[in-house]
DNA sequence: CTCCAGGTGCTTG
DNA sequence: CAAGCACATGGA
């Protein structure tokens, strides 16, 4: 076992917060899956516990370490309410996983629930993946990138009318174009993503901030539209392409945080 | 049974 | 442009 130090992090709020599908938790440990990794996590004061099949430089891409969030935090500080998210999620981090992986599953998320998006990746996995025995427990890796061209075995994990948004994109994207896209500034790399059937501009910015680590993607659902339309625009009927928009514009490269803490905030507090 | 869920794509005014 | 609707499917 190994240990990071002079670290905090709130693996509750972070693992919760809908950006990833695949991690439970165990004995006091969150276990947690992205791509072909398998480990687990656990938090005590400044001290962050983790073992599995990754090193200390993945832990701290993966927690995005780097970000210095009080910082930023203190950017946002005459913004009282979203002073009150910062403050009540604190240790919330945005998470940098794997992109294929952090592709499908978004491609799953439309019109549907975390419960359910969980339920499809766990079967692609074990499925396709490849077995990993860890603690005593069997784990698949995700499937790599061109496995997921059978859409009988899609449907069999009730992606729904998702399927062939999957099949599609497994067909259309490449492993150079994947790179393409992780080069390319946010723009770009969203107009490269967009060309994926399925991909819509939320899924897109989902995909931008959790997969490829674009700062200022600002998913907006159904909730970051409640929200939004309750605290910084009266419109009701703002769409969300304006919001997302209003948001980049207002937050920089702050948006991602932003995004994640108040759909957090949202989920929780809203109805 | 009806309604909704981290939307997208297509068709109509 | 904006608005309406189909799309699969599990859970409340």
């Amino acid at each position: 076992m190994a240990v990071i130090r002079n670290i905090h992090v709130d693996l509750e709020h972070t693992l919760e917060s809908g950006q990833l599908f695949r991690y439970f938790q165990k004995n006091n440990w969150w276990y947690i899956q992205t791509g072909d990794k398998v480990f687990k996590l656990r938090s005590e004061k400044n001290l962050l516990h983790y073992e599995g099949n990754i090193d200390e430089q993945y832990l701290r891409e993966f927690l995005r370490l780097h970000d210095d969030v009080d910082a930023m935090v203190k950017r946002h500080s005459t913004d009282n309410r979203l002073k009150e998210a910062f403050e009540k999620y604190r240790g919330l981090r945005i998470t940098r996983q794997d992109p294929w992986e952090c592709i499908v599953s978004f491609l799953c998320s439309s019109a549907s629930n975390i419960p359910k998006i969980k339920m499809n990746v766990h079967h692609m996995s074990k499925t396709y993946g490849k077995e990993i025995v860890f603690d005593d427990m069997t784990f698949y890796t995700f499937p790599k990138l061109g496995v997921l061209n059978d859409m009988a075995v899609l449907k069999e994990a009730k992606t729904g009318f998702r399927a062939k948004y999957i099949h599609a994109t497994n067909k259309l994207l490449t492993q150079q174009r994947i790179e393409e896209i992780q080069k390319a500034p946010y723009e770009q790399a969203k107009q490269f993503l967009m060309e994926c059937p399925g991909i819509g501009e939320k899924v897109a910015d989902c995909i931008l901030l959790f997969g490829f680590g674009k700062m200022e993607a600002f998913p907006v659902d159904t909730w970051m539209h409640k929200i939004m339309t309750q605290w910084y625009i009266r419109k009701k009927k703002t769409p969300p392409h304006k919001i997302a928009a209003y948001a980049r514009r207002k937050f920089g490269s702050d948006a991602g945080y932003v995004q994640q803490y108040l759909f957090y905030y949202s989920r929780k507090h809203l109805q």
